[in-house]
DNA sequence: ATAAACGCCTGACGGC
DNA sequence: TGCCGTCAGGCGTTTA
């Protein structure tokens, strides 16, 4: 499910309150229960509900689509993966059920509850006293003010790889998903396949601005929100090409095709996006 | 260095 | 209705 806007999302949520729920700043957890045993990547289970209880929540971040809660003396991350929800119950009634593939709840003092729900059991959560301990491999953050579009381009000539390949590596660029990658190398004219080696200054730097621009929709627009998993968002309305498949071309009218690269469906305009290697042009 | 194949999981959807 | 294949916002490991 969450992309980086997603998660920035949630951030604000968990932090401003909103999406139905409460802040849970300054919230003390008194109780811990994992119910999925191997969301919890680090600590072991007994570790973690002794070392969390009592621990208030004093901040909330985002770390590429990492979400940390920093508590008194620890950092709890989570990674919702394909699948992966949060949300923040009210206990009225201190009996509510908790819900369908809920993994682990967080039980604080004030009647409240956050919970962490994960249909298809790839999210993790780590409780760990220096937070880069789980994000020092992490690429670049691309809405970073630090980070610029010469430092981008200097980044993606070291590589030889598949342009959009390259850009779901989190070790390259730190956020980037399936989605905004398919819109971001739309909006860029850019071929998804197309081998970075062949990359002109100038369609890197446009690239890095449609980076940031889908990013920066995404999160205007709260997230996007698909299939069962509804969060209140509305980037999906403004899809160009994700999901678009045998649909025409908004800008050029042409049939969105839908073809594989690095093992995820990948979804282009083959009349706006023809950008294409210089030896696949000689073998023309 | 790059990339493919596969594993991890549940659920929605379309075709028959 | 059931069954089946396909697809899904991610990423780590193993293998070429």
């Amino acid at each position: 499910m969450p992309e980086l806007p997603e998660v920035e999302t949630i951030k604000r949520a968990l932090t401003l309150g909103g999406r139905g729920g409460e802040s849970v700043l300054g919230c003390q957890i008194i109780q811990a229960d994992v119910l999925w045993p191997r969301t919890l990547q680090t600590p072991d289970i007994k570790t973690f509900k002794s070392r969390i209880e009592g621990q208030v929540i004093q901040s909330i971040s985002r770390r590429a689509k990492y979400l940390l809660l920093h508590l008194d003396q620890d950092t709890m991350l989570m990674h919702l993966r394909m699948s992966g929800d949060v949300r923040v119950d009210a206990l009225q009634n201190p009996s509510l059920a908790l819900q369908k593939h809920d993994r682990l709840v967080l039980w604080f003092a004030n009647q409240r509850r956050l919970v962490f729900n994960n249909p298809r059991k790839f999210g993790r959560v780590w409780l760990v006293s220096d937070p880069e301990d789980v994000l020092s491999e992490l690429g670049p953050e691309p809405l970073d003010p630090d980070f610029t579009a010469d430092q981008f381009y200097a980044n993606l000539k070291r590589h030889k790889r598949q342009l959009k390949a390259l850009l779901l590596d989190q070790h390259f660029l730190a956020g980037l998903g399936n989605i905004y990658t398919d819109e971001a190398l739309f909006l860029a004219g850019l071929n998804p396949t197309m081998n970075t080696q062949y990359l002109k200054y100038e369609q890197g730097k446009r690239l890095f601005e449609s980076i940031r621009t889908v990013l920066e929709t995404g999160i205007r627009r709260n997230g996007a929100s698909i299939d069962w998993v509804y969060r209140g968002g509305q980037f999906q309305n403004e899809f160009k090409v994700y999901g678009r498949r045998g649909k025409a071309c908004y800008v050029c009218g042409s049939t969105i095709e839908r073809i594989i690269v690095g093992q995820r469906g990948t979804h282009f305009c083959p009349e706006c996006q023809n950008t294409r290697d210089t030896t696949l042009s000689m073998e023309e």
